[in-house]
Parts: C-alpha cells; sequence; structure tokens
DNA sequence: CGGGTTCTTGACTAGTTTCAAGCAAAGTGG
DNA sequence: CCACTTTGCTTGAAACTAGTCAAGAACCCG
C-alpha cells in the first residue's frame, strides 16, 4: 500500500540537496519547490508508481529507493529503459503528453516527493531557470537511453553486461550511495536480462563468464567493482560519466 | 559546402508551419521565433550538421531534406539514434550540455533555420510557452529513442525491420510528406542495419523475406508500403502514432 | 564509360535462445 | 520453528538466429 510519509522533510533541509552532484538553488528557488511540493509518498517494493498509457496527475523526485521505468511489449516481453535513484525525476513524461508511454516500478521501497503536474505552468511561466532544468532533466534521460540504445544494439553480450554494470554503478556513485567499489544492488539477473535484450540464461552465463575473470562480486544485493579497467577493457568503451545536475 | 540560404522565409510565411501536425502559434510567439532566427543554412547530402563530443553553439529547425542522429562508438560501429525530418528541432543537447553525446548527418541535402544557443535564455525567461514546447520536444525525442530501444532489445529480426519501416513511414506521413502509401526514403541498407543493431547482410536477407511477402516496396529511394496490416501483425505491434507537436 | 558504392547471395561460423532440470534462498503459514 | 511454496540462480544440450566472409551483380555519379 502507499503511504503518506511520517515524517515529510522541508525541501530546504532536504539531506539529498546537499550532495555535491546537485547543483545549488537560490532562496527563492527553494521557496518555489517548496510550495510545489504537496506531498511525500512511500511506495513499497514491487508497486507499480506510473503506468503506461495511463494520464498522470502527478510528478516525483525519488528521495530514497529504486525504481525502474520500463514498457511491455504485446508478446508480454519487457524492456527496461532506465533506472531512477535517490535525486531522480519520474513522470515528465506524463506531464507533458497525453498519456504515459513506459510504467515504473519500485525495486525497493521508495519514499518520493510529489508535485502536481497543473503546477508545472507556474514553474514555467515564473521560475524560468527551474524551467529550463526540467528541460535538462528530460535531456538528460535522452542521453542515457540514446546510450542504452547503443549498448544494446552494438554490443556483444560479455561487453554489454560490463557496459552496463560500470554505467550503473557510476550513476550510483555520482548520486552518493556507493560505499568505495561496493554498493547497493537490488535488481535480479531478470532486470538485467530485461535491460540488456539479452535471454535471462544467455545473462546469466554472461555474468558468470566475467564473474570468473574477477572483475566483479555480486551477492546479497551487493556489487563490488573488482577490476574497473578490465571491465572498461571489455566494454570497449568507459560508459560518460554522470554530470552534475538540477535537484527538483 | 554549407551555404547561407539564398531566399530565407519569414518565420510567419513558413510553408511547413501551416501543416496540421504542428500547433498554432500567437502572433507574439511567432515575432519571437523570427528574431530568434539568425540564419537560413543549406549543408549538402552527406555533410556533418554536429558532430559528437563537441561544444554547439547553435540550434536547428529543418525546413527541408532528411538527417540522422547517430554515436560513434570505439571499434567504429555506429548507432543511428533517430532520423529528422522536416519541423524537427536539432542540437538541443547541445545547448543543454556542455557538449553533444551524438553527431548530425545529412541524407539528403538539408535546409535549417539557425537560433543562438545563447538566446535560448531568453525565449526561457520571457516565453515560458515556447519553453514548454522545447521540453515537449525533448521529451518526444525521449520517447522516441525509447521505442527504438525497445525494439532493438526485445524484437527479432523480421519484427524489428517491419516494426522501424512502419515507424519511419508515419513519421513522414505525419510530416506530410508521403503520397498515399508510398514516400521518397533515402537511407540505404547500411542506415537500416546500423538503426536496428543488425549486420548488414542480415538486414538485406530480412528485407527481402518481408519484400517477398508482399509488404512493401523500394527502389529508387522511394518506399511503399504494400501491406500495413501485415507489417503491422509481423512486427508484433503497431508503432505509436506520432503526435501533434509544436514548430520552432 | 569507368570506378566506386550499394545490393545480393551462398556457405560457413559464432553467438544467442530455448528447453529442461536441479538447486539455493527467501518468504509463508500452520 | 519447520514443512511448503515461491522466486531466483545455475548448468548442459540442442536448435536456431544472426554474424562473417567472399564474390559477383546492379546501380549511380562524375
Amino acid at each position: 500500500m502507499v503511504q503518506p510519509a511520517s515524517n515529510p522533510v522541508p525541501c530546504r533541509d532536504c539531506p539529498i540537496r546537499q550532495r555535491p552532484c546537485f547543483r545549488e538553488f537560490t532562496p527563492e528557488e527553494l521557496a518555489f519547490v517548496q510550495s510545489f511540493k504537496v506531498n511525500e509518498l512511500v511506495f513499497e517494493k514491487g508497486e507499480t508508481i506510473l503506468v503506461e498509457g495511463t494520464k498522470t496527475a502527478h510528478l516525483y523526485t525519488v528521495l530514497s529507493g529504486w525504481s525502474f521505468r520500463y514498457k511491455l511489449l504485446e508478446d508480454g516481453n519487457r524492456q527496461i529503459l532506465n533506472y531512477a535513484l535517490p535525486g531522480d525525476f519520474i513522470g515528465l513524461q506524463g506531464s507533458v503528453f497525453e498519456n504515459l508511454e513506459h510504467s515504473v516500478e519500485c525495486l525497493t521501497r521508495v519514499r518520493a516527493c510529489v508535485f502536481p503536474r497543473d503546477k508545472l505552468w507556474h514553474l514555467y511561466s515564473s521560475y524560468p531557470d527551474l524551467a529550463f532544468d526540467v528541460t535538462w532533466l528530460a535531456s538528460r534521460e535522452e542521453s542515457i537511453i540514446g546510450e542504452f540504445l547503443a549498448n544494446v544494439g552494438q554490443r556483444r553480450a560479455q561487453a554489454r553486461v560490463a557496459y552496463f554494470l560500470l554505467h550503473l554503478f557510476y550513476h550510483v556513485r555520482q548520486s552518493g550511495l556507493a560505499e568505495g567499489d561496493a554498493c547497493f544492488f537490488p535488481l535480479t539477473q531478470q532486470h538485467l536480462s530485461d535491460t540488456l535484450g539479452l535471454s535471462l540464461v544467455h545473462t546469466n552465463k554472461t555474468l558468470k563468464r566475467l564473474y570468473d575473470l574477477g572483475t566483479f562480486e555480486w551477492s546479497a544485493q551487493k556489487l563490488r567493482i573488482l577490476n574497473e579497467e578490465r571491465l572498461i577493457e571489455i566494454a570497449g568503451q568507459q560508459p560518460s560519466p554522470p554530470k552534475v545536475r538540477p535537484f527538483i
């Protein structure tokens, strides 16, 4: 069950905002964001935040937890588009188009700020720098999905897996959630295979090969990068480092 | 050689803007867009409009001609991300990030309006509805690339080709450039294979199979859809219809 | 007309999926 | 707390899809 958070945090004191990966806000921007925020919700693991094909009345900023965006094909296959970590923005597409073209599901319990769609217009008319930030975030999504497309379209299984593991690890690290060369990692192999366009079995065998090469460890939802250089070499290219981003 | 257009058109009289696929502008918006536009350029077939990894000083709106966005991998492979037709906006990413993450190359001669990057800020601060349009366009790009990712990640060669042919045909038709069930189609099979993540040879064989089924014809840069129902059936899903979009 | 690009085809090889079965870990309810 | 169920992971073998190589044909451009 989705629940309102018991102890919502004022934006000014938001612990996430302090992180160096986010650009700083002026007091006015902060005040607006505070007024933009109407609620704070908690979704449980496995719950669906947004559903493909529906209209949404809300936008979300993730405060904690992991979720992923995906499309369901008519034959039942699933393509995962991207993963959302704390600080990421969810549901913009639903506020911009008539209806959503993907769903969002929680990998863990997720706590998120809620913004009403109809106030987005106020943001655009009064806070052009925030409006620009929203565009920036949309562009960033596009850029990440473009990287994934190149990954899936042009790389073989082993390179594809190596590239994605690094990409996601870099994203986690930039969000301030890594501990050295390790991080929490709540995906299953099924998620990996739906992200990479590989079968589950082949994903498993490919992971084993990379594991046997001593490049990483993964168990009990913990991922540890053991040989980053080697992974980059196998991937054929280093995933682009995440950028400092706005946090709305 | 890139050349300034010999007979630039005032935005108000732009023949593209009249098309029903674009939303209408107010006179104020129109006046701003006119002042935003600093030039009109003509790029020849094969020329590169934007280069991955560079900063760009400009944004473009395509007036005529075809181009495509792509990423080059370190092993020399190319992943095509999307095709830009008349009315499409190019180079937003370069104006929003430090530098571009893809290149843009012309498939035909391309005529385009040029907008300076630094005036984009003025657009955001004074024309929030246009700012919203820019975000809309960025979201649309993301949405299309997401569809491509699902196509490449989840479909087999035959379905993948069928889906893409329909997708692109719908895009052309929405732009007002189709003649019934046929349209101009300047891609080579190499472009198709770089879009779909298939080898050139396999693309060719897959096309032949679809051709032998009587689903389409393609020669002399002309594509004709002969059996749309059958293509949809083979694709497993109908590509989503293009939306009415802003034209800046 | 000639040279380069693009298309086509067959034979062969490599990569990936599917099927099937067993195992391990985590969650559930009496 | 322990059987039971479910979910996720692992492995091998067989089938199939897609990639590579090679070479010739067709087409286009200057």
